[in-house]
Parts: C-alpha cells; structure tokens; sequence
RNA sequence: GGGCGAUUAGCUCAAUUGGCAGAGCACCUCGUUUACACCGAGGGGGUUACAGGUUCGAGUCCUGUAUCGCCCA
C-alpha cells in the first residue's frame, strides 16, 4: 500500500482466504504423537441441535473455546478440538412434523400403510431434512474462525455414537441400572411422547375452579351427607381414588393462624391488608369449615367411603397432610394418575392408579360413558352431567398456572405411562451384587471398606458404632449420581466459577432416576426386545410356576448366548425378568445392532429377507444354522420358550447420547493402551465388529459396510487413549444438571475417568432489558449477522470482552434496515470490536509497515535502547503476564481488556507517536526493530481472541519484516495460527523506565491541558485555535530536569508547544497559566493569546480539587486510629501524598497570585 | 417454595488480600497534524439500590429490606 493512501480494514477481503489457509495448512486436524500429556489439549464441543441455528450464546462458547485452544495450539500443545452436532430427538422430530403438516397436510403415521412403514419414511425425512440443514452450523462456526477439527466432525447419531450408546445401555442394564417403570410423566398429547421437565414451560391461561361434591356413603345422622371437593379439572374425577382430609385439621389451622400473626408483625403497611384478610379467613373456616373437617376426619378414620359420582366408585376417605384445611374445601380429591402431587398422595396409601386418558388426549375405557371424548369435550359433559345431579357447588374464575410443551405449545397431561428409568440413587447389597462395571463396582468396594473402617470409633469419638445413622450408611452403596459427587469433591474436575459447583451438587444430590424413553422416532432406539413366554401368564403366580419361569428365562438365556455364539455375537445377549411386574415375559438387551438382528429374524417367523448381516459371512452362518441346522436346534428352542419377540418402540432421551459424547466421539467403545477397564474389555470378548447400519433411525440410504471380519478384539481407539480426559468444557449455566453431571456419570462409568478437568461456565446473554434472546420477542441477534455488519473478529473480541464471571450479560438490541429490505438485529457494542480491530490494522499498515523501508534489524542488547523502547518491552513483557494469568483463569474479559488497553492505549498512543520523532534520527534502526518487535508480539497476544486480522497483519509484515527478535533474530513463522506464544521475560520489567515515562507523560498531558483549556476560551472569543502553544516552561531539579532535558525534542510535538525551556529555577513568564507535576512545575505563557481572569478561575477550580484532596487525606493522618492500627505501608503512603499535595498546592498558589 | 446472581456515571460493565471508585459508548469543547473521524486532544458526569452492623478505614465483609433476572421444584 501507498503511503499516505489509507483504508479501513475490511473484515470481507480477507476471512474466508485465511480461513482456507488454515485448513488447507491442516492447523485443526492434529494426529496423535509422542507429546506426553501436559503438551496435549482437548476439547468437545457442545453439540448444538443439528437443525438449528447458532445464536449468540453459541457465538460466545465457541469463541471463548477458540481462545483457549488457539493458545494452547501457539504454545505448541497437541490441540483437539472435536465438533459435531446433536440429533436433539424432540425438537428435530417435532420441526419435520410441523414442516409436513404444513406442506402436505399430513401426519407423521400417514406417512405409510403400516406403523412400520410410516415411521421408516418419517426417518427418512428427518434425515433428508437432516442432510440439507445440518451443514449450516458447521458453516458458521467456520464464519466465525472456530479452529475445530473438521474432518473428524460427529453426530450423535451416527455410527460410533449409536455403538457407545448400545454398550453403555447394555452395561448399565447388565448391571441392573436400567429398569422399567411406571411413572407420572409430562405427556405431550400432540406429539404422543413423554417429554422432559426442561421441555415444558409454563403460561398462565384463564381457567375455572370447580367446587362439587361427593355422597358420602350410608351417612349416619350427625354426619357430613357429602364431601365438598374442588378442581380446575374436573375430568380428572374419572380417575379418582381418594379423598384426602387432614390428619388434624384444627392443629394445623392453629399453625397457620400463628404463622400468620407473626408475619403480620414484621409486615410493611404494604403488605398488611392481604396478611389480615388471610387471618379473618381462617377465623372464617374454624368457624364454617373445621367441624365438618373433623367430622370428616373421623370417618376416614373409621374407614369411611364416598361415591364417586357418574363412574359410581366407592373410593376411600384418607388421611393425608397434602389436604390442607387453609385452602380450598379442605378436601383433596386424589388422582394417582394424572395430577404430581396425587400421584405422591398415592403412593403412601398405596392407592390404585387410575389412568384415564388415552396417548392422543382422549378419554380410556375407564371414563365410562366419557370413553373417546376429547379432554375438553369430557370437562364440559362432566360439568353438566353434575349439575344434572345437583352435586355443582359454584365455579369460579380463575388464573392458572398451566405446563406447556415447549414443542407443540400444547397443554401437558401428566400422565402414567411405562418408560424406561436410569437409577441414580444410592445401591442395596443385593442391587450392588449384580454391578459388574470395574468403576463401579471399585467404587462400591471402597465405600463398604471405607464404612467398616468408621466403624472403629475415629479420632472425633463421632463414630457410634451401632447408630442408626451408621447402620444405614452402611447400607447405602454408591450408585451413579454418588460417584459423580465424589468426583468432585476429590477436585477431579473444577467448575469455572467455583460457585457452579453447588449447583451440580444439590441436583446430583436429589439422586433422582433419570427417565431415558422417549416415544419418538427420531433417537437412538432402545435396544430392547420383549419377549413374551408362551403358557405363561396372570398376575397371580403360584410359587410353583415362578420357579418354572426362573428355569424358562435361564434357558432362554442359555439359547441365546448359543446363538450368539453361532451367529458371532457371543455375550451379547441378556435377559432380565421383573417377576413381580411381569411374570409374563422378560426384556432381552442386545449389546450389538447384529444381535438384535438375530432377535429381528427370529421375531419375523425367519424372513430372510429381512436378516442384515454385517457380512456375507455371517449371512451364511446365520442361514445354515440358525435356522436349519438339526445340530443346534437354537432358534426352534428360542421359539419354543418364547411365544413373541417385539422390539421396544421406544428411543432414548437425546441427553442419553450426549452423555457419552466426550468418549463416544474420541472412539469408545474402543481399547485404550492405558486401559483403565481392561476387564471389562474383556468381558466384552465376542467379536466387536464394524455395525452394518445405524441402528437407530437408520438412514435407508446406507451404503453397507465393506465386508469381512472384523478383528476379533475391540478396535483401538488412539484419540481416547490420546486426548481423555479432555482438559476443558464450556458451556451453558443451564445445562450443567441436563448435561455436564450426566457426562460426569457415563465417564466414570464407562472409562473409569471423568471427561474433563475444568468446566467453563460462561454467562448468558441477554437484551438490554434483561430479556432472554427469543425468536418470539424477536430481539434475538443473529451472529451470520454480526460477522456481515463488523467482521468476525469484531463480534469474537465484544463477546470475550463481555465474557466476565457474573451470570447474565445485557446487550441492548437494536434494529436494523438493510439495503436489500432486510431488517436485522445489530448492536452497538460490537462497534468497540470492529473498532479495535481497525486500530490495529491501520497502525500495522499504515504506520509500522510503510515506515520499515531499510529495516535490518540485527541482535541488540535491550539494556542499551532508550527509554521509550525499553518502557514498550516493559510494558509488553507485563501484558504477556497479564494475558497468561488471566486466561489461566478464564477470565476472558480480563485478558481482552489487558490487550486492548496495551494495543490502543500503549502501543498506538504513546509508543508509535513517541516512536514517530525518533524514525528520522540515529535511533532508527533500533525504533524500527522494536517496533517492528512487538507487533510482532502483540500480533500473537491477539491471535487466539481476533484471528483474522491479526494473520492478515502477518502477513504484510512477513513482507518486509521477515525476521524479527531483539537479542536473537528469528525468521517469522508462515502462518500465525501456529507461530509460538510469547514469553514473559521478567528481564524486560522495568519499574523505574515505568515510572519515568509517567513523568514525561504527565508532563505531556499538562501542556495538552493548558493548550485545550486555552482554545476553549479562544474559540468563545471567537479567536482561531492554537495548534502549538509558543513556549512552556518546566521547572524541574536533578532528575527529572534530567529526564525531560534528554527527552525535550519528542515531548515537543506530543505537548504541542514550540518552544520548551527546561531549567532548575527558571524564572515563571508573567502571564503564565501553570499546572504541577509531581516536582515539576510548567508554565505556559498565554497572556497575549487568551483574557488572562477566565484563565485564572480555571486555575482556581483546580487549586479547589486539590485543597480538597488534601483536606482528606490530612484527617485521615490526624486520626490517631488511623495512625496506630493501619498498616504502616498505607500510613507512609498518605503522608507522602499529603506532602506532595501541600506543596503542589503552595506553587500554583504562587503562581495563581501573579495571574492577574 | 429452595438455590444462585445482579443492583456502581445517561447506557453497558470493571474495580486484585478491605486502603486515592475506573473503562467503552453516549454527551460537551477543540481538532481533518504525516497510520487511523471506525481517529486525536481535553472535559463534565457518582450519596456505589436502601437500612443497620463490623472496622482506623467498606463498592468490597456481616445482617436485613427492596427491585430485577436465572436455575431447580
């Protein structure tokens, strides 16, 4: 570039070369070498859903990983960075479904003839849709200069993960993890799933509370003739099965009655009329309600029954504290089946569970005359069918808290259904006897051993042997969330901020089962095959035919370990039977897709068609014996236990897969050399091989695998065996119970350590008001957008910058028009990026650059360079520190902070202007090379936050600067993603050049003031201002005069004055305005240029300040306390100051006088 | 209901072990000077939400209140 011609920088021209430049070099696909693990680094990505969008908060957590990874990458570690996408079942599906009901008007099973069929193609399309939106995250995070591997991208659904999940499902349900239960679960009754707490939210809708009331049967005389109950939903009375009254109802008003009176005490006068009217309604209900109540309660006593009218059940009064008499009728109608907190009230009566509701949100069998109404529709005939027979007490208006599923926005039913449960809780004996998982099972070995040891009183004397405490802690083994605590609390892992920490400890703490089953097409299916035994059956079963159906399950078991070993799938069966919830057939989990292809045949009546073997080979063996051969025989006794063999519907949790992602992406299930379970590698034996299709939500299209066997042990998996555990997760507050626990869970629990060492959790980014960023408040900020307007490295330096440790970030939103029509949303904020980053471009460019002509730098001693060069390597050597510690730290907006401060601040302000004097004198070879130097520096100091900008400096200086260094000249590494990160050379600290350039810039800014204070005044005079001002005067002894004799000819032109005098007493110029700095006095004649009175009250103002200043600073001295008991450091530097101060108040008192 | 966080300049946020409350934007004044107007020089602007407490000293530690937000029920 020309001199003189100058050019912002344009973030477009350059992105996507560099970009390709840096693929094309390889930088991001790193092989496995002989670097020990310290020189290593690692980390996964947060898989985002495969059909979305990045949003900004993505934008933020991949720049903060770029950040770290770039740097460690410069620091010459092996650096990994995995990326991939989440299949995200629910929203995905749901996404296509809506698509189609929208282009086709069809629904997801008119998609097909059969159920079968129907949900082959709705794959089909999800994967279709799949193929055509998955690429878009990859694109943008390539938009943005994420430097993941690319050619190692993954997907939770593809093979490697569909394979971990098979073997870690396998595992868990070996080990009698995994079982199956009925539950209360959110029902979505438009997508017909289960769907998980965070996928619902909550809306308040206009609803009604219906009062009605129960016949109480063969009431006596004296005694209530119904129960009055209330509901705001009154279908549910279909599945009722108790009514609940308090144990006691009277104490328990008394309780709240106090309660309340001690509440009104403290209260505001604000809150006192609400507090008072709950009052008067208590006294209200002793009066009217409570003798009823304990009439009542004494017929639940008495095991007393109402009518449940229009199904006419008897079902039973209980009592339960859930029933509380301050609220409502004081009676609860009970739903076990369809209401939380029934379903609670059911379990500690042990009452019968009466489900309603059908899948679609229709009335069951059970409603009577209500069967195949809709919900709304029952609601409403309910209602009239009890008016009919008077039992309607009134209905009120009113607000209700109604659960939403987040994917449809229709109203959730909780409803009971079988599902699929991980166990988290703590272990019996006889549940810890079946875990076979090294981990695990070490870990339950070592609480037994640890819990027999407190046995022997410890050293506190807490130790009671025979407490109960003890006693049951002696029975509680740990399951899987307590060997996620453990980790932990042994500091195997650390949350960034340390405060995350008990977030993920009071969730794990819960231990609550985590529900898996999802009833989806789109997901990991669950490899789970019922089979049903033939003659056997009945709830009931006598002891005689349990003992049968041990032997059957053992044979069948027997068979199919037979099978697998003839079909090349030996132990890869495994049948378990719930005898008391199933006694009439048992689940069987097949580790491979191969073997559930076994099961498929079979199930099929042996179409072969339908056999997918994962080679010729086995087709052969599977077909000559497993079907006809007379020497086994395996199949026609695997039939002949078992009368059907049915594949559960069911896929799993998406969470289920994440879970596994930090190993299931780096290649496990596979060998690690430093194998951790070796035993259970071995347990596996069988041949693992390569898997003929997904397992799951196949995709049709797939190409079958080359044939042949695979090797008979597990396959290496040298990325696990390199980068696990990963060093770093970053990711979102929300999902560390979702997410990073889980992942916690099945690293253990699979690999025998935790996925990663620090955990980052960075804050969440909202609008200026505070407002979450949605698409339906529509003040979402698109970073495609962002990168458009400002370039990538504007919008990658803003983020970091406003990436501190609190937990919510504002960025006010604003819209903007477009000249093609389109509006986006924009924010100011990252104009302090793009900014920064043509700051750094035009001093490189149009400064450094076009001065380098004859630059030949050679090996210099720094000691010998001036002060201004040694003050910019003092300055940069402590920008390094700065930099290192706090990304050591992950304080990412401080490390932004520290390089922008040195780059605009340091650097372009005062070393390039200092430096400009010196390029035309003998100091310019020497200015040229440092300067020249630390770009250089700088230029890799800012690499990881601003990649772009910072690689096309790079390479204009490699230009004309080739080689670079100060002591020792190196030629510049090509490319800059992979130069080496600076050192702090503590040599280069020089507090005292520190402290020098200080003065000269003090001094400097004082002259700027009094030439700024005087074109004020001049441009209200209407006089033209002054560039220079004629003359300043420093009066200034030993070292400073020193300092500012030797520096005069630079300070000249950054003071902006003609002439500077230097001298110990010179004489003040009459007329003088002055300011003082430290020792030093200046004075700058101005009498001719400006009315001297306005001068001298700005003069005054500032004699104010510091009388002020002063003022405080000598009643803190005269405090005697102060004196005494603060430390001597801080007493030693007030009195310093306050000396300075008087005598800095004392000359420009002098000077002030003769203003005039 | 439980937990966590926030409240500092008009806005968005810093402030290390308690020791002189800062930055960017916006605003005001001046300036197109030889890298940069996406710029430079200078300036104004603060009862650190409120009420107590500890301390020689509190934005910082403790207690309480208010408002806002998030997570989990």
């Amino acid at each position: 570039m020309a001199k003189g011609e100058s050019k912002s920088y344009t973030p477009a021209e350059h992105e996507r070369r560099i970009f390709k430049q840096w693929e094309d070099g390889g930088y991001f696909h790193p092989m496995p070498d002989d670097r020990p693990p310290e020189k290593r680094f690692s980390m996964v990505i947060p898989p985002p859903n495969v059909t979305g969008a990045l949003h900004l908060g993505h934008a933020l957590n991949n720049t903060l990983q770029d950040i770290l990874i770039r740097r460690k990458r410069m620091e010459g570690r092996n650096t990994f960075w995995l990326v991939g996408t989440d299949h995200a079942g629910i929203a995905t599906q749901a996404t296509v479904e809506k698509h189609i009901k929208k282009t086709e008007h069809k629904s997801r099973h008119d998609l097909g003839d059969t159920p079968e069929a129907a949900r082959e193609e709705m794959v089909r399309r999800i994967w279709a849709w799949k193929e055509q939106y998955g690429g878009r995250i990859v694109e943008q995070l390539k938009l943005m200069g994420c430097s993941c591997d690319y050619q190692r991208e993954r997907f939770t659904l593809d093979e490697g993960c569909a394979k971990a999940v098979r073997e870690t499902f396998f595992k868990m349900f070996r080990d009698g993890l995994i079982y199956r239960g009925k539950r209360l679960v959110n029902w979505d009754t438009q997508l017909q799933t289960a769907v998980a707490d965070d996928e619902v939210y909550h809306e308040q809708v206009k609803g009604h509370f219906y009062h009605f009331k129960y016949p109480v049967i063969d009431p006596q005389p004296g005694e209530p003739t119904h129960v009055h109950i209330a509901t705001t939903r009154p279908e549910t009375l279909l599945g009722d099965t108790a009514v609940a009254i308090h144990p006691e109802p009277d104490a328990a008003l008394e309780v709240a009655e106090t309660q309340l009176q001690v509440k009104l005490r403290e209260a505001t006068e604000k809150e006192r009329p609400a507090i008072q009217a709950q009052l008067e309604d208590i006294a209200e209900r002793k009066n009217s309600l409570l003798p009823t109540l304990l009439k009542l309660r004494d017929l639940a006593r008495a095991g007393r029954k109402v009518m449940l009218p229009l199904v006419n059940r008897k079902i039973p009064l209980i009592l339960d504290e859930w029933a509380d008499p301050s609220l409502g009728t004081g009676c609860v109608k009970i739903t076990p089946a369809h209401d939380f907190n029934d379903y609670e009230v059911g379990h500690r009566h042990e009452l019968p569970m009466v489900n309603m509701l059908t899948p679609d949100g229709r009335v069951n069998e059970n409603g009577g005359p209500y069967k195949g109404m809709k919900l709304a529709d029952a609601r409403k005939k309910v209602v009239e069918d009890l008016e009919q027979l008077g039992l309607v007490e009134k209905i009120e208006d009113r607000l209700i808290d109604l659960a939403h599923s987040d994917r449809s926005n229709t109203p959730i039913e909780p409803y009971l259904s079988d599902q699929w449960f991980v166990k988290m809780g703590d272990l019996t004996e006889e549940e810890a006897a079946r875990v076979q998982t090294p981990y695990l099972k070490e870990s339950i070995a070592r609480a037994r051993a640890a819990s027999q040891r407190s046995d022997e009183p410890g050293p506190s004397g807490r130790a009671v042997p025979d407490s109960p405490a003890t006693l049951e802690s002696k029975q509680k083994l740990p399951g899987l969330a307590q060997i996620a605590i453990d980790a932990v609390k042994r500091g195997d892992f650390r949350f960034h901020p340390a405060r995350y920490e008990k977030t993920y400890l009071d969730w794990l703490g819960e231990k609550r089962d985590w529900c898996i089953s999802r009833q989806l097409w789109w997901g990991h299916r669950i490899p789970v095959w019922k089979a049903t035994f033939r003659n056997i059956g009945g709830s009931e079963l006598p002891s005689e035919q349990r003992k049968q159906l041990r032997g059957l399950v053992a044979e069948l078991e027997n068979s199919l370990q037979e099978l697998g070993q003839i079909a090349g799938c030996q132990g890869e069966f495994f049948a378990w039977i719930d005898e008391e919830a199933s006694p009439s057939f048992c689940y069987v989990c097949c580790k491979s897709e191969h073997a559930s292809n076994q099961l498929e045949a079979i199930a099929s009546g042996m179409n072969r068609a339908r056999m997918v073997a994962p080679n010729q080979a086995d087709r052969v063996v599977v077909d000559a014996i497993a079907f006809d051969d007379p020497r086994t025989n395996v199949t026609r006794r695997i039939r002949e236990h078992a009368r059907e063999f049915e594949q559960d519907p069911d896929v799993l949790d998406t969470w289920f897969s994440s879970a596994l992602w930090p190993h299931s992406t780096l290649g496990w299930p596979g060998e690690m050399s430093s194998v951790y379970n070796q035993a259970d590698a071995d347990d596996g034996r069988g041949a693992a091989r390569p898997e003929g299709r997904g397992f799951s939500s196949r995709r049709p299209s797939d190409e079958p695998r080359p044939s042949g066997r695979a090797a008979p042990t597990k396959p290496a998996a040298p990325l696990l065996d390199y980068y696990y555990p990963t060093n770093v997760l970053s990711t979102a507050r929300e999902i560390i119970t979702l997410w990073v626990a889980r992942m916690v869970i099945t690293g253990l629990y699979n690999v025998g350590e935790v996925p990663f060492r620090d955990v980052v959790i960075h804050p969440v980014i909202q609008d200026g008001q505070g407002r979450k960023m949605s698409k339906t408040l529509g003040n979402g900020v698109d970073p495609v957008d962002i990168i458009e307007e400002y370039g990538a490295d504007a919008l990658r330096y803003t983020l970091a910058e406003l990436a501190t440790e609190t937990q919510d970030i504002r960025l006010p939103v604003k819209p903007k028009k477009l000249p093609d029509g389109r509006t986006i949303n924009v924010s100011e904020k990252f104009e302090k990026g793009r900014n920064f980053c043509n700051k750094l471009w035009q001093a490189s460019t149009g400064f450094v650059i076009p001065n380098l002509d004859g630059y030949a730098p050679k090996p210099l001693d720094p000691a010998t360079l001036g002060l201004v060069d040694r003050w910019i390597l003092s300055r940069l050597t402590a920008c390094i520190a700065q930099v290192n510690d706090a990304l050591d730290r992950y304080r990412f907006s401080e490390a932004a902070g520290a390089l922008y401060r040195f780059m605009w601040d340091e650097y372009c302000s005062w070393y390039i202007e200092m430096t400009k004097p010196r390029l035309t004198g003998s100091e310019r070879a020497a200015a040229q090379q440092v300067l020249v130097h630390v770009l250089d520096q700088l230029l890799r100091l800012l690499h990881p936050v601003i990649p772009f900008v910072t690689e096309a400096v790079w390479a204009e200086l490699a230009r004309i600067a080739p080689s670079r260094g100060l002591r020792e000249l190196k030629p510049a590494e090509p490319l800059l993603v992979a130069a080496a990160w600076p050192t702090a050379e503590s040599a280069l600290r020089d507090e005292a050049v520190e402290r020098q350039m200080e003065e000269l810039q003090d001094v400097i800014r004082s002259s700027r003031d009094i030439r700024t204070v005087v074109n004020e005044h001049r441009g209200r005079a209407k006089a033209a201002s002054l560039r220079m001002l004629p003359r300043v005067v420093i009066r200034a002894d030993g070292e400073a005069r020193r300092l500012i004799d030797g520096y005069k000819d630079f300070i000249r032109p950054l003071a902006g004055c003609e002439l500077l005098e230097v001298g110990p007493d010179l004489a003040k110029p009459p007329g003088a305005m002055s300011r003082v700095c430290g020792t030093m006095q200046i004075f700058a004649p101005v009498g001719d240029l400006v009315d001297l009175a306005e001068m001298r009250r700005s003069d005054q103002a500032r004699l104010d300040d510091l009388r002020q200043v002063l003022a405080r600073e000598q009643a803190r001295l005269s405090n005697d306390d102060f004196v005494r008991r603060a430390d001597p450091g801080i007493v030693e530097q007030a009195k310093t100051r306050a000396a300075e101060l008087s005598s800095q108040i004392q000359m420009l008192e002098s000077s002030l006088a003769d203003l005039a």
